[in-house]
Formats: C-alpha cells, sequence, structure tokens
RNA sequence: GCCGCAUUCGUCUAGAGGCCUAGGACACCGCCCUCUCAAGGCGGAGAUCACCGGUUCGAAUCCGGUAUGCGGUACCA
C-alpha cells in the first residue's frame, strides 16, 4: 500500500515556521516511502479565512521548495490531482452527506441547546466538564416541537462509551476515556456549516490519507477524531504527533512571542535552505555529527522512528548560523541572483534620504560577492556592506572619521599621504601589491599603528568602521573615486582641525 | 479543575543495561589569524542525565510514584 500524507493548514494567517515544519516532515515522510503528499486547505472559519493568506502559504511552501503531489494550485488557478477539490469550502458535498449519513445511522442529532441551556447544566454538574446531553435523548416529535418553533439548532455526534486507543509513530500507545472528552462533539454550526474536527476525518477518509503526522497540540484531539473515522467506517490512518515549537518561555511558539510568519524570514535574508535545515533539527535528528543538511540529504536521510518526543525551542541563533552556512555554500551565480534584490532595496532606501546613487545590477553585484560573502549572517546584511559603492554622494560622519588614537590633524596627513600615494602610484599600479607596502611604510615614518590608517582610509572611502578589506574596497571604487574620496575626507579632517 | 503528553549542558540533541570519568552543534569565554567587521583554526567552561524508590552484579537507558512544564478541554483551526 502506498502512503499518502498531507499538510492541511488553514489560511487565516500567514504560513507559520509550525505549520512550514509539519509540512516539512510530511514531505520527507512522502520521499522517503515514495508516497504521496497532499495540500488540503482548511478554510471552514469563512470569517477568518482569506485568499492573501492562502496565497502566502502557497508562495512560502513553493519557496522553501516543499512541493506537493496533490492540492490547489495558485489561487484561481486549476487543483492538481484526482481528489480535488482542495479547498475545504469547496467540498461542501461530502460533509453534507456524511452528516446525513451519520443523521440516519443515529450516531448524530440535532441538539437545540442555548448557550444559557449549556452554562445552565455545566454549572449544575460541575463534576463533568462539557456538553450534558440534554438533547441526545430527544424523540422525533420533540425535535419536530422545537424545529417548529424555530429553534436553530447545531449537529452533535454521539461519541459513546467506554476507552479510546491508538498508536502514536512518536509517543507510543495512547489511550483516553471517552467521558474526558468533554461530550458530543458538535460537528455543524446552527447554520449548517461543518467543523474542523468533522471535516478535517471526512477529507482524511476522502483523500485515502494514510498517515496522519501533525503537531502535538491535536494529541488531545485525536481520540474524537478516531471515533469519527469508525462512525463513518473508515480503516484508521496512522497518527504521528510531532513535537511542539516553542518560544523561549517553552509555551508553544506563537506570535506574539515569536517570529513566526515565514515569509519575513524571507524578507530578512534568510535563505530558504536554513529555514528548511533548522526546522528538520527542531524534533529530529540524524544520529550522527552532521549538522547541515539539504533538502535532498533530508529526503535521504529523514527517519520519522528518529523524531524527538519533547517540545523544542526555536533557537534564533542556531538558525542565524545555519543562514550564514548555507549562504556560503550557495553557487556564487545562485547568490548573486538572490543578493541582489537586498542590495538593490537598500540603495532605494539611501536614494529615498536624498542620496544620488546609482542602481546596483547583477553585473556590479557578481565582481563584489565574493568580498562579502563570509561577512553575510543574512543576505539583507548586504546592504551596509556595499551601499557605498552605489551612493555617489557619500557623506561621512565627522565622529567616526578620526581613529581613537588620532586628532584630526593627523587624519588630515595620514589620509592626504594617502593620496598622494595612491595618485603617484598611478592606475597601473592601483591595488594591494604595490600600495600595502607603501601604505606601512608610511605608518613606519610617522610611528603610526597601521590599524589607525587603515581605519581613517575605510572610513574616508566607505561612511563605515565595519567594512570589506580596504585594498578590496578601492577596487570595488575604482581610481578615481578613490582619489576623491580621500581627498575630500582629508579635507574635512582639515575642517575639524581648524574648528578646535 | 479534568484529561493527555513530555522531562540529558543556557539551546538543539547523541545515547535503545556495561563502550558514559555522558559525545556533537549553536550560544558563551580565551588564544591564533588579522587593516575593521566577519569567516576560519585551536582550546575552555558548561549536564550529580527533574526528583524519590524499585529491578539488576551493573541504569541516563527498564518499572512505579512525585514534581514541574506544556498541550487539549469552542457553533476556532
Amino acid at each position: 500500500m502506498t502512503t499518502r500524507c498531507r499538510i492541511a493548514p488553514s489560511p487565516t494567517g500567514p504560513l507559520h515556521i509550525g505549520t512550514a515544519r509539519t509540512a516539512l516532515f510530511n514531505y520527507l515522510f512522502a520521499r522517503q516511502t515514495g508516497g504521496t503528499f497532499v495540500l488540503r486547505l482548511e478554510d471552514t472559519d469563512q470569517a477568518r479565512s482569506t485568499r492573501e493568506y492562502e496565497q502566502d502559504i502557497l508562495d512560502g511552501l513553493h519557496w522553501l521548495g516543499i512541493e506537493w503531489d496533490e492540492g490547489p494550485e495558485a489561487v484561481d488557478r486549476p487543483a492538481r490531482g484526482p481528489h480535488g477539490p482542495y479547498r475545504q469550502s469547496e467540498r461542501g458535498q461530502h460533509y453534507a452527506e456524511a452528516i446525513e449519513r451519520l443523521l440516519s445511522q443515529d450516531r448524530a442529532y440535532p441538539c437545540f441547546c442555548t448557550p444559557e441551556d449549556r452554562e445552565a447544566d455545566r454549572l449544575a454538574d460541575a463534576a463533568h466538564a462539557g456538553y450534558s446531553g440534554r438533547c441526545a435523548t430527544l424523540t422525533p416529535e420533540e425535535r419536530e416541537a422545537r424545529r417548529a418553533e424555530g429553534r436553530p439548532s447545531v449537529i452533535r455526534f454521539r461519541l459513546g462509551e467506554g476507552s479510546v486507543e491508538f498508536d502514536d509513530l512518536v509517543r507510543g500507545h495512547v489511550s483516553i476515556d471517552t467521558s474526558q472528552l468533554g461530550g458530543d462533539l458538535v460537528i455543524a454550526r446552527s447554520d449548517g456549516s461543518p467543523l474542523y474536527h468533522f471535516v478535517v476525518v471526512v477529507d482524511d477518509i476522502a483523500m485515502g490519507i494514510s498517515h496522519i503526522i501533525r503537531g502535538e497540540d491535536h494529541l488531545s484531539n485525536t481520540p474524537k477524531h478516531v471515533l469519527l473515522f469508525r462512525a463513518l467506517g473508515a480503516e484508521l490512518p496512522l497518527f504521528a504527533h510531532l513535537p511542539l515549537i516553542l518560544n523561549p518561555d517553552r509555551s508553544k511558539m506563537s506570535k506574539r512571542k515569536s517570529q513566526t510568519a515565514v515569509a519575513t524570514y524571507r524578507e530578512q535574508g534568510y535563505v530558504a535552505e536554513a529555514i528548511v535545515n533548522h526546522l528538520a533539527l527542531l524534533g529530529w535528528s540524524s544520529g550522527d555529527d552532521a549538522d547541515l543538511f539539504s533538502l535532498a540529504e533530508l529526503e535521504e536521510r529523514f527517519d520519522l522512528s528518529r523524531v524527538q518526543p519533547s517540545g523544542a525551542i526555536f533557537d534564533a541563533d542556531r538558525l542565524d548560523w545555519l543562514n550564514g552556512q548555507w549562504i556560503r555554500r550557495l553557487a556564487p551565480a545562485e547568490l548573486v541572483t538572490r543578493a541582489l534584490p537586498f542590495l538593490q532595496r537598500a540603495v532605494a532606501g539611501a536614494a529615498a534620504d536624498g542620496y544620488t546613487v546609482r542602481r546596483p545590477t547583477v553585473e556590479d553585484l557578481a565582481p563584489l560577492l565574493p568580498m562579502v560573502v563570509e561577512r553575510l549572517p543574512r543576505l539583507d546584511a548586504i546592504g551596509p556592506m556595499l551601499d557605498f559603492v552605489f551612493v555617489e554622494d557619500l557623506e561621512i560622519d565627522p565622529a567616526l572619521l578620526l581613529p581613537k588614537r588620532w586628532d584630526a590633524v593627523t587624519t588630515e596627513t595620514g589620509l592626504a599621504s594617502t593620496r598622494r600615494i595612491v595618485e603617484e602610484t598611478g592606475e597601473d599600479d592601483f591595488g594591494a601589491e604595490v600600495l600595502e607596502p607603501a601604505l606601512r611604510s608610511l605608518c613606519e615614518d610617522h610611528g603610526w599603528k597601521v590599524g589607525d590608517l587603515f581605519m581613517a582610509i575605510r572610513v574616508a572611502l566607505t561612511g563605515r568602521t565595519a567594512t570589506p578589506p580596504i585594498f578590496e574596497v578601492m577596487s570595488a571604487l575604482g581610481y578615481e573615486t578613490t582619489l576623491d574620496r580621500l581627498a575630500a575626507a582629508s579635507e574635512l579632517a582639515g575642517a575639524i582641525a581648524a574648528e578646535e
């Protein structure tokens, strides 16, 4: 029998890190077993579901490389696969039929209780939490009478008695008594629309799902699903409840306490490879000392039986480290393509601040990247690292220009001497081979620390104190610009000296 | 409250009765490299394996209890 698993996000928010992790594990399991991975949108909560969120989820999964074999394509494009439609809002027929069946077999019944009724029952019998069952035994005549009065009703599923047991692939045997489930379960609202616990089972049956791999937050709800599978005459799928991804305070990862939107990580310059790698390591481990895994390697090595049962804090530091590792492993051309938009955005930001800029192109960036790759924990770090090349009317912050041990006069002479040396060296020998020895002996002659001179040059050329090595910066800038900026900066140092 | 699940360095984890004086990675600290920032190399500190009791010649590993944490308990998903 071929395995079929699924991810069933609800488009009530942007793609969540937790959803992505669950999707990843399902995807890996499917690839691993030669099975099928289905994507289904659980949009039964029409009030909160939107097409924008749906699109965000689809985009995010594509971006991560977590591709599904069956499911909806982009919004407004036809579904892919034989079990469609893949949006619950379009599957009303299935639910209506299933409810009809349960009703006709008396496995479900209409319930006319008002919120006040339920509250009264709860107060009267505090020992039993959940629904009292006062509508469970209504006769057909009593039901008709209530309908005649125009009282609205929900549909409740009879839970029955005894204990529910099932085996979980990561937690082993789980057992719970039916009486602990909160009373007969509402499966359809008074307006007739079906509820999550019900539709999820109907769809998993209709789509032939063999393995339900999802977050541990669903573990307590699983007994309800088991009962529903049985009532609907279906064979039980296998369950695997994944450990939760946690906030630093060990509660379930949430928007309030953590950054949960996959799209936000993407905007910040995290690379899909790093996100995938990090998510895989939250709850799964290979068993050996390796910690860098590509999606392809994960498809090869993932093993559901090596999934941990306890929750894992989302460690942002580790993600950052992995991100740096993956950025440095990308093919140069690929890195250029991915990093360019971040550089362009930074430069556009400078333009918006009133600077005269040149828009970077692929051709501009390609030769510059080698000098910054190992300085990029994230792609968005490329802005401060290279913007000075594209901002033509660079402004130098006087507070940064003077090295700690230098006064303004020394800085002025240092930069002026440097300019002279560069000029005398000429454009043909403009490079570290000739310039570096020359500048070093300049320092020796004046008794300067090399670091001080280089820092002054660095700030003069880039406006920043953390940059690539200065001779690489010079060649990135070009001969003329280097001379111009050195001149401007020594002039500025002179002005500071005059003021003092 | 009730029910369920979990519990090895700060964090992610290795560990399936002797290989554990508990291994790796991130973070942290130090040194090296060095024109800044990184990256990289080397080293260090960091866990009485939640606690108590039991089984066993021997337990992080098996069993029981306790504690703590988290999750669920909707006409949300």
